[in-house]
DNA sequence: TTTAGGG
DNA sequence: CCCTAAA
């Protein structure tokens, strides 16, 4: 059976300086987005194909049968099983069937993204930032190896080996600190984390001070530093060089840093909610702050071209860390103005020579496109309708034929300012194409209007091999929202991000000192460009190997991303780490026990600053640890005055000293007495008011 | 955005 | 942890 797709990829809608909304729902488009932007850089390539025409064939083995009970040969996007028919090819139009295959399919299509992983080791408690700041710092990098085979554009598949030689081939850059390809080393990012990292397992000093209130004075509460965190082995961290590709003739390699961290200012909420806020914030950044500045450093990179030797213009991706460097240095904003730093989606694409383009996928744009497809029961979602024809349908031997006319974009919001060219404003449109193409695509099928969830029955079983079915047939590009879990190392040391793309930045995770843009090393005429891509370092000690949240793989991203023209292996690389199936755009966060030193820290705050103050009690105690948000520690403190007063044998997990315990039961009772009389006060007085 | 609580 | 009403 094959299908044959042509992709014409259109823009639902792209708005110039529109900026959509924040709304609650901000956050799952949000994280939508920052997935998309994760993985933007990656088919810059493919972009240009999809410019043109690209093809998507799909061959899987003629099913002899109607009844073929293989299912997987007939459902056009993959699942997780590995069925070499499953794939998806792009190809150019041209070529029918050429040795250039993308594979967008989803069993590829799973970038390498890393996990990050954090650690906290203490809970720094100081107060109040001074000191040191916590960041962790964990950049996930999505970098991309793309090779191109420039003669006669054939690139070669090798994707099976390639992928996972680049995975590896990444950890490289974050030991190392430098990427070699072809020969030129760049370096990229140093990994300052031996070097800086100090583990702050202390007490703060400061808690036991006069703050606390009377009933606790006496008893100072001791920090164990219990978090000491043991270094895992660096998972991923293979000899990189090795690993790396040679054969590429052109390596193109963006590195895109997110600054999220670098600031060092950590968010109150929940990592969720970041990239709620972050894309919104980004948005308004973007929007505010771009729109009036981001010129000012455009100019900047004017010059800064870059072409391939065979004549492949590759857009360069600047770090979005100048940018944001000079704005910080300018000004120095209070930790809830900082947060609207983080999380910029925007990154000042100059592709070229024009670098005051800002692409920004808005959450709504992105978001929509993966969300809104699966909303779309009642009909073709604006977004997500593909106009498909069928020319041929054959049932007879059970094959069916498709010919998609083109495929849609999910919308696409682009702000770019009145000054722009026209020709930034194109690469600005193409970067954010490709960012959605480099997501990772998963290709939705709908069905007069409704999704074709299940990926196992076939497509007679749908009904799609109905003759009349097939113009109620649609596909859907999807941003690919799965996450990619961390691997198996689940070090706490953010050092240890396995799978991970190399980190560019520098971190240390340990001190969680505020990472700065490492990319600033990347010197402009190279052919490494730093995307801005915010990461966001949830150094969390918590270990989760399983974890896949959404928040870290779009978090995380942080990378160094070579992509070489127009290769296949790009696609299929980085999608083919990827995670899939979760098309679900916002998960539950991934459970994080509270380890016994964040139980201390929090005991400790809430000694001091009581119940009923959890912003303070965050900032004061777990500012750093963004994955904590005051919610989460007023539920953990419900839940510790819960665990303190049933018995030692109902308790579960990690169990928490029976010390702290009392101090939990004992804080709880005086602030609840303290609240009780703040209330009594209250009362008389509003009485006498009446 | 935070708090406070229920789920 | 999530979700939300309230503030």
């Amino acid at each position: 059976m094959v299908l044959q797709k042509r992709l014409d990829y259109g823009f639902n809608g792209y708005q110039v300086p529109a900026m959509p909304r924040a709304t609650r729902s901000a956050r799952r488009r949000g994280t939508v987005r920052r997935r998309v932007e994760e993985n933007q850089m990656c088919a810059f390539d493919l972009l240009a194909t999809v410019a043109g025409n690209l093809l998507l064939e799909k061959e899987s083995t003629p099913t002899s049968s109607n009844t073929s009970n293989q299912k997987d040969k007939c459902s056009i996007v993959n699942q997780d099983e590995q069925d070499g028919n499953k794939t998806l090819k792009v190809e150019p139009c041209d070529q029918g069937s050429c040795d250039k295959n993308f594979f967008v399919s989803e069993n590829v299509s799973h970038a390498p993204n890393v996990n990050h992983s954090s650690k906290e080791s203490s809970f720094p408690q100081n107060d109040d930032h001074s000191g040191f700041t916590s960041i962790m710092t964990t950049s996930n990098c999505t970098e991309r190896l793309v090779a191109k085979n420039s003669d006669n554009g054939k690139i070669k598949n090798e994707v099976g080996s390639f992928c996972s030689q680049i995975e590896e081939g990444l950890s490289m850059y974050r030991e190392s600190g430098g990427c070699e390809l072809q020969g030129e080393a760049k370096t990229l990012v140093k990994d300052e984390s031996n070097s800086t990292g100090k583990v702050l397992t202390g007490t703060v000093p400061d808690m036991c001070s006069s703050e606390y209130p009377a009933p606790f004075k006496g008893k100072p509460p001791a920090m164990p530093s219990s978090d000491s965190s043991p270094k895992a082995p660096l998972c991923g961290d293979h000899d990189p060089l090795s690993l790396l590709p040679s054969h590429r003739d052109n390596v193109k390699v963006v590195s895109r840093d997110d600054d999220e961290n670098s600031s060092g200012c950590t968010h109150p909420s929940t990592t969720s909610r970041y990239f709620k806020r972050a894309s919104r914030i980004g948005d308004r950044r973007i929007r505010k702050i771009l729109a009036s500045k981001h010129w000012k450093f455009g100019s900047k990179f004017k010059d800064e071209t870059l072409s391939n030797p065979d004549g492949f213009i590759k857009p360069i991706y600047r770090s979005r860390k100048d940018c944001y460097k000079r704005q910080r240095a300018q000004m120095n904003v209070p930790f809830k103005k900082r947060k609207l730093f983080d999380h910029s989606t925007v990154w000042t694409s100059d592709g070229g020579t024009n670098n005051h383009g800002f692409f920004n996928s808005t959450e709504k744009g992105i978001g929509d496109a993966s969300a809104s497809c699966p909303k779309l029961q009642g009909g073709t979602g604006k977004s997500c309708s593909v106009s498909g024809q069928h020319t041929s349908f054959q049932c007879r031997d059970s094959h069916v034929k498709l010919r998609i006319k083109s495929f849609r974009v999910p919308e696409l919001f682009i702000e770019i300012p009145e000054t722009a060219t026209v020709g930034s404003l194109k690469r600005t449109v193409m970067e954010a194409v490709t960012a959605i193409l480099g997501g990772g695509l998963h290709i939705g099928v709908l069905l007069k209007g409704n999704k074709v969830r299940d990926d196992n029955i076939t497509l007679l079983q749908s009904g799609i091999s109905h003759d009349n079915q097939l113009d109620a047939l649609g596909f859907t590009l999807e941003p690919n929202l799965s996450q990619s879990p961390p691997p198996l190392c689940s070090g706490d040391s953010p050092h240890l991000l396995p799978g991970d793309a190399p980190q560019l930045l520098a971190r240390s995770p340990h001190n969680q000192d505020i990472v700065d843009h490492v990319s600033a090393n990347v010197p402009p005429e190279s052919h490494v460009a730093c995307l801005g891509n915010l990461v966001e370092s949830d150094h969390d000690s918590a270990p989760s190997p399983t974890e896949t949240s959404v928040d870290k793989s779009t978090t995380d991203s942080k990378a160094l991303v070579p992509v070489p023209a127009m290769s296949v292996e790009a696609l299929s690389v980085v999608p083919a780490l990827r995670k899939s199936n979760r098309s679900e755009i916002a998960q539950r966060r991934i459970r994080r026990p509270f380890s016994v030193s964040e139980v201390e820290a929090l005991v400790q705050a809430v000694e001091k600053l009581g119940t009923g103050r959890w912003r303070d009690v965050k900032l004061r105690a777990f500012d750093n640890a963004k994955h904590r948000t005051y919610v989460d520690l007023k539920d953990k403190w419900k839940t510790l005055v819960h665990t303190a007063r049933i018995s030692p044998q109902q308790r579960r997990g990690e169990p928490v000293p029976q010390e702290l315990l009392d101090r939990v039961l004992c804080a709880h009772a005086y602030w609840s007495q303290q609240q009780a009389k703040q209330q009594l006060k209250q009362q008389p007085e509003t009485c006498l008011l009446l």
